[in-house]
DNA sequence: GTCTATATGCGGATAGAC
DNA sequence: GTCTATCCGCATATAGAC
């Protein structure tokens, strides 16, 4: 099958998300042109709205895309064994997982402002989805009576918060390796919710 | 001493401050206008400039406010007493505290980015003397053996992660009010660093 | 699929009148 | 101390050539 000189679809698509990733998480998105995204691809700024109808609806892909990435990895992970085994197991990918998509996590954090209410109230239920999960765990290890944890929602909260901040902090290559990392914050988790 | 009219420099200046605040925490440092700030406090535009050089000062002088103000506040506090009843008194020190600053919280996360390299440095240098403060009682609750905190530099991050995302979630007036939050996130710091 | 050119409007910051 | 007017540049988004 023939292709016409200069068509790259398929390639241009995924760089043009990658640039604006980088770059709305480095500068935030309102202090980011579509011209910069468009140098950082190799293109003139015209290009991109081949594969944008607009500069939110880029962000808001970049977003969701996020967030079903993380729900559907942890879905994946999860099936099997008791609340305690599963929390350590969501600690550890919880951390790993985010470690990993630095740029797509502090996206997260910071730019749902910059939504329309339709798309942020899209985002904001996958959120709530990935929270219930954990939720969950610490609901039924309570009943089990492995856990005591007298508010299993602001747990869920406190907890998350606590294993997302490890990228705000966390250097590759630093002393502590990320095995290591995961060893601690589930070390103090545990502690924090054992019965 | 007779004034002209219209001067209102006392009373001007921290109008325009508190509505930079407001709409750059709401909004981004990038996404507010000058032309904004000015409209809120019911200036023109060009009248900003009699209280502040540039944008990006106006965000500095905020942020750093916003630091010495939360130092010198826990420095106030912490005096006397044994690391857990210190580390007690900063749990519920800090969630108090920043919740009566929401906005100032919310802009001293997200946009640092937005800050010169000098202005970044001395931010951040700031708010490595805060996390030195809860390190420290760490360390020394650990030395005495009531606590057992094998890394206190990780674990004040994980705290104050942990304590600074009662922001994103907590509503005045909401079921939970302020002191039973700061007893359930105590309950839960406490269980994570004792021996 | 990408380019060049452009429409149209808002951005930060300054000058000078009052 | 504040206002009006303005300089100048960059913003998003689109039109039409190749």
């Amino acid at each position: 099958m023939a292709r016409k000189t200069g068509s790259h679809s398929e390639i241009t698509g995924p760089r043009v998300r990658a640039a604006a990733l980088r770059l709305f998480a480095r500068h935030g998105f309102a202090a980011v042109s579509m011209r910069q995204i468009a140098a950082e691809v190799g293109v003139q700024a015209g290009a991109l709205y081949l594969y944008t109808p607009d500069k939110e609806t880029l962000l808001f892909e970049l977003l969701h895309e996020h967030m079903v990435d993380l729900i559907s990895a942890w879905d994946a992970i999860e099936a099997g064994g008791g609340p305690e085994e599963r929390l350590e197991r969501f600690v550890r990918f919880h951390i790993r997982h985010n470690l990993a998509r630095l740029d797509a996590v502090f996206l997260s954090y910071m730019e749902l402002r910059s939504l329309g209410p339709g798309n942020f109230r899209t985002i904001e239920g996958l959120r709530r989805d990935y929270e219930n999960r954990l939720e969950a765990i610490l609901q039924e290890g309570t009943a089990l009576g492995v856990f005591s944890v007298p508010e299993g929602r602001i747990t869920a909260f406190a907890l998350i918060a606590m294993l997302t901040g490890v990228t705000t902090w966390f250097r590759e290559g630093g002393r502590l390796s990320r095995d290591r990392v995961g060893d601690l914050y589930w070390a103090m988790v545990r502690r924090a919710v054992s019965a």
